[in-house]
DNA sequence: AGGATGATCATCT
DNA sequence: GATGATCATCCTG
């Protein structure tokens, strides 16, 4: 992995976040770039890590560049980038990508869609991706590619979706413009 | 544009 | 037994 994205990767959480976002993701040759993303860490009462680790959250407390998949709503698999060092409890939620690589597989798991709604939201990223709970406790640079790209000028930080608690905390990183970005309005 | 609903299961109490 | 870091679909305005 080269220098730059493992220092990115070591980064907290919140400071990764904004940095990932227009980079691009590749597991098995099916890919794009990343619109949205979401920061968890262990200050965070809605994050799977606050408390402490155990049970599922154990991948969030590795060191960052490894990969944290979870069931959500018993129906979608949810994909985390880890980050930070070892043993703190940080990661970033994949919930947008702008298709730009193995579009006909994507197609082909997630139906006849446009482009742009191939990998809108965190449950339909993975699905159009082929992630499961196989490539958890992964690590970048196998079956799953990270590669960083200049840093995009219009990263809107916004509120967030689908939680009970800490739900206006500013934590949602998105690209403005994006048509692969779920509830842009909401910021 | 926004609210309600049910699907379905790993994890937690 | 209850709970979701969601989604597609159906409604209302």
């Amino acid at each position: 992995m080269n220098p730059e994205l493992e220092r990115v990767l070591s980064l907290p959480a919140l400071q990764a976040a904004p940095l990932l976002v227009g980079a691009s993701l590749s597991v098995r040759g099916v890919g794009g770039r990343l619109v949205e993303v979401e920061a968890y860490d262990d200050m965070d009462p809605a994050s799977h890590c606050y408390g402490g680790p155990r049970g599922r959250n154990l991948p969030m407390f590795l060191p960052g560049g490894h990969i944290y998949v979870y069931r959500s709503y018993g129906v979608h698999w949810c994909m985390n980038l880890v980050t930070g060092e070892q043993g703190k409890g940080e990661a970033v939620l994949l919930r947008g990508l702008e298709p730009t690589q193995g579009i006909p597989e994507m197609r082909s798991r997630r139906g006849d869609l446009p482009d742009q709604a191939l990998a809108r939201g965190p449950g339909n990223l993975t699905k159009a991706l082929g992630v499961t709970d196989a490539d958890n406790w992964l690590r970048l640079g196998g079956d799953i590619v990270l590669t960083l790209n200049c840093p995009l000028a219009k990263v809107v930080v916004a509120r967030r979706i689908g939680l009970t608690v800490a739900i206006d905390e500013p934590r949602r990183f998105f690209e403005a413009g994006s048509k692969s970005v779920t509830h842009p309005s909401r910021i």
